[in-house]
DNA sequence: TCATAATATTGTCCTGGACAAAATAAGAAC
DNA sequence: GTTCTTATTTTGTCCAGGACAATATTATGA
């Protein structure tokens, strides 16, 4: 008590615990416990109390075998590789590459102390490219650069906070500018507990906007109770829900089926993010939005099955 | 494979698993199991394997547990009480009164399917009223209708969200129209770790815009050592930090001193919100801004002591 | 070549014990 | 009375190691 130095830190100096390594990596605290039995990796350190302390590297290594895992590959093999070859598979992977030097300015604005150039950037590249492009194609590369950036070590965390919320101001206000009123179909955006991913969802929302359809968001985090019980009282015609990469994909097939038992049969459901991308078979009566550019014309389908009745 | 019937609904039938109880009620696996064991509630039925189902008004009944617990009130207490006893004392509430009627017309609202009268409603209040007045009068008598009445149940998780999301766009757009740049002082705003209360947050900026003063925001959650980074690289002259009311208030002293000691001495700290409003003296060094009306004052007080240089 | 059965892999659940962190109550000092 | 310490209770999360259903993979036979 009188020693605050040796008492706060768990968490900060060696690595991070169990619990926190879940939230960053989407695996589960059962799933790290018996991979470090079955296995032997992960092999956290303890700290005084035997508790784990996950080691900075074994968690980015983690995250690689995620990675990897989402685009198929069994953790049985991954676990026993090293990690010189896992790099290997993954710039082998699925449609890697890209060059991606397209996005590189915004590190050095971010880096920079004046925020008005970034902020004044992002303006005109939206403005330039248009919404929907500035969604589709600008931003993932954005965040990626971001990701990577922060992975390595060259961005701090408050610089992409800044990032999140200069990039949310855009969004919201060009959203706000289209100012779309109460048209079909009537769309409820959310996200299911333990997603965070307020940018993903507000990528979303901004789509659909430029489509003419405006969502109504709930943010983040809705229990399903709710939604169900905001797509009655509303009278919603489409439930969308976000999941991104870090969430697990047995957890989201379970919420899909919970709600799609629970809704109306009149409402569709229909789900996206990286946390489904690629998930081969999907969920019955659930439709699966493999990419942002798949929003578009699936809300054209829409329209061409609900033709346009007179009154409201 | 065959008969995805009786595989696929552990869920339906007579009750939920405890992985779909944790996505529902928000109380972790180990916690509902570590309840059953001490309280004897709940009790789920058990499968044929032995695993624990839970009865769909168990759920109810947890639920219900959980939101007392987010008004403050402590497990122990409240898993021994039978359920009518637990209704009443949501009812009951922490020390409603204020009759405070000036805010009734959003219930109604909030109510009505319809979206597009709500958002015309906050629209002209905002402008009728300006951004300053919106913000210090209005919307705190909403905040707290909206906060009593989902409390008592008249409002719905889902319309609570709704609401914060419809004003959230609105200062939002008042903040962006006013569109500031680069003056003097430079602040920096943010909360700390387990700091969620975005609203707020966006209350701070609105009203600092309002002002002239355009804040730079880091969102919410950014840990100690990140805004002390911030506020270095950005060359700040006031970090300003708000606290909800359902901070300990321990915590928010032990922050501000941890921070007060890492900032440069040039760098003024303010903190502010219902966390710290009334707490008799203050840290050392740290400027305590008791309600959102002493803002304006404090930033004209930091003017008449950094006259304005020419240059920058 | 394709469907079906046998086998291997893998995530989640279980029990019951332990203990740090948070909240509260009790006491001391200004 | 109020603020600061110090004990005591409450409460959430962690641990180990066993079990087993769900899923993926391989073998087998028509």
């Amino acid at each position: 008590m009188n020693n605050p130095q040796s008492l706060a830190a768990p968490v900060s100096a060696g690595g991070i615990s169990i619990a926190a390594v879940e939230r960053d990596t989407g695996l589960g605290k059962d799933t790290l416990r018996v991979w470090e039995r079955r296995y032997g990796f992960p092999q956290p350190l303890r700290d005084a109390f035997g508790e784990r302390v996950y080691p900075t590297e074994q968690v980015e290594h983690l995250r690689l075998i995620k990675r990897l895992m989402d685009q198929g590959q069994r953790p049985g093999a991954l676990l026993r590789q090293p990690i010189a070859e896992l790099t290997e598979r993954l710039a082998a992977g699925p449609s890697r590459a890209v060059a991606d030097d397209t996005a590189d300015w915004i590190v050095p604005l971010l880096k920079a102390r004046d925020i008005d150039p970034l902020r004044a950037e992002l303006a005109q590249r939206l403005a330039r490219d248009g919404l929907e492009r500035f969604v589709i194609e600008t931003m993932p590369a954005l965040n990626r650069r971001i990701g990577d950036g922060w992975m390595s070590g060259a961005i701090a965390i408050f610089e992409e906070h800044l990032y999140t919320e200069l990039v949310q101001n855009q969004l919201r206000a060009a959203i706000h500018a289209l100012g779309g009123r109460g048209t079909r179909p009537q769309i409820l955006l959310t996200t299911v507990k333990d997603e965070e991913h307020i940018l993903g969802l507000l990528m979303v929302e901004a789509l659909l906007a430029a489509n003419g359809a405006f969502a109504l968001s709930l943010g983040a985090q809705t229990p399903i109770a709710d939604i169900v019980g905001a797509a009655r009282a509303t009278n919603t015609d489409i439930v969308a829900l976000s999941f991104s990469g870090a969430y697990p994909w047995r957890k989201s097939r379970d919420a899909l089926i919970e709600l799609r038992a629970a809704l109306p049969a009149r409402t569709e459901l229909w789900a996206g993010g990286g946390g489904l991308a690629g998930r081969g078979r999907s969920v019955a009566g659930v439709r699966v939005i493999g990419a942002l550019s798949d929003i578009a014309p699936t809300l054209a389908e829409w329209h061409a099955a609900h033709p346009r009745r007179s009154g409201h």
